[in-house]
DNA sequence: TTTATTGAAATCGTATACGATTATGAGATG
DNA sequence: CATCTCATAATCGTATACGATTTCAATAAA
């Protein structure tokens, strides 16, 4: 489910790139930020061979970017990259579950609905992103299609930082509930149709969401700078 | 839309990377079939750090396989691996074209039918194929979503190869044109639901009858192995 | 004949070395 | 004071070097 290659992780230039990853990922990192090849390879204690080798794969990743004879910055995400990436989301995850539901199995209904109860009971913002990531892996999983499932653990991956403050915190428990009871209702009786209907709709809203907060930033960017 | 990285196309590891990833593609290198570090090295007169850097890149892209101090290997795609991306290809094209339909111009469906009037008009075989993909390509371009067509591209260039002596030769030009024309018309229309439905069912007889191909290659192996 | 042993050759993963290009900063020039 | 050399340092991309592991084949043992 990982997305990210299981195999040789033993090899240096692996937690290279691992590390790299992570910190990308968690914005630790700026967009643009030049990755010196020789400060990284001392940070970790190797040379330049194996970082060179993680700095590619994050390439083809579209983490990081090499500009020629310039070496390797972080890939700075726009806002148009966001909003792509929500629209693939949508399109993953729909036919995900459509896949997924005929392969349901009684026990999955029931750890989605524990997952959903645990969401409920729980006070802590910060577990609502945990648990939300964990629901959709739940309902995905039956569809059998590892491709599919890695390459939506990817997406999550990368967009789920750069949404999670702006949505999560805005949105409130009530609606993504309603929505996750009935999505997994609709899979319980079986109704294909319903359920990707709800899940679709379910995205498409964080993407509203996450395209007015854009547009609200944007704005006051441009107001900040008439002043 | 090539879905390979465009940028450091000057690199020397960027040759080693395309020739290497052409191969596998085009199905020259065989599954499973070691790729020597030091002999690609040499024909490519380079030393092995942009090799590996290449194959870094490669083993992120599922063409290759890092197996730990054995080196890389060509991955080969089982009959399930197939099946799967056929599905990821079905929820990825039938997004983009729901996202296309709204932006396209006369010009956009001028264009299409053009392609089909080629389509219709070749005896060649061998042109169908070539055709076809400037067919999906020209309708799902519209949607503007760059990522997706990345990823759209990159699965036809896996997928494309594998299929396509299956599935061109022996259905025929009859039911794909009668679809193609279909959904061009639903375009028109701007009946997107239509479209997409139509697309749908396009791409997915296409996964049974290759299904139904491996499935009598299999029948056929076993029965083989019986004798 | 088959299976184990073992030493040489091949290959890997990575460190080090180095020419080439690009950034940097001090002093010259307007 | 700005900006224009140009030498120096930093950094890149890649070649070469090397210890470690694996493969392989020849020989010994069963």
């Amino acid at each position: 489910m990982s997305g990210v290659p299981k195999e040789d992780r033993s090899a240096a230039f692996f937690d290279v790139y691992r590390a790299l990853r992570e910190e990308i990922l968690a914005g630790r990192l700026e967009g643009g930020q030049a990755l010196r090849q020789d400060d990284i390879a001392q940070r970790h204690g190797v040379s330049k061979v194996p970082v060179r080798e993680a700095l590619r794969r994050l390439e083809m990743e579209n983490l990081v970017e090499f500009l020629p004879r310039r070496g390797a910055i972080v890939r700075s995400v726009s806002d148009d990259d966001l909003l792509e990436m929500l629209d693939i989301r949508v399109a993953l995850e729909c036919r995900a579950l459509e896949l997924a539901i005929p392969h349901m199995a009684e026990s999955d209904f029931e750890l989605a609905q524990a997952i959903l109860d645990e969401y409920q009971a729980s006070p802590d913002k910060k577990r609502w992103s945990e648990l939300n990531r964990r629901f959709h892996t739940c309902i995905l999983e039956p569809c059998g299609n590892r491709q599919l499932l890695s390459l939506i653990s990817d997406f999550e991956q990368r967009v789920g930082p750069l949404i999670r403050l702006r949505v999560t915190e805005v949105t409130g428990l009530e609606r993504p509930m309603k929505e996750h009871r009935q999505i997994l209702q609709s899979c319980r009786d079986g109704a294909v149709e319903d359920a990707v209907a709800t899940l679709r709709t379910h995205i498409e809203t964080t993407k509203r969401e996450v395209a007015a907060s854009l547009r609200r930033r944007h704005l006051q960017k441009i107001t900040a700078a008439d002043q």
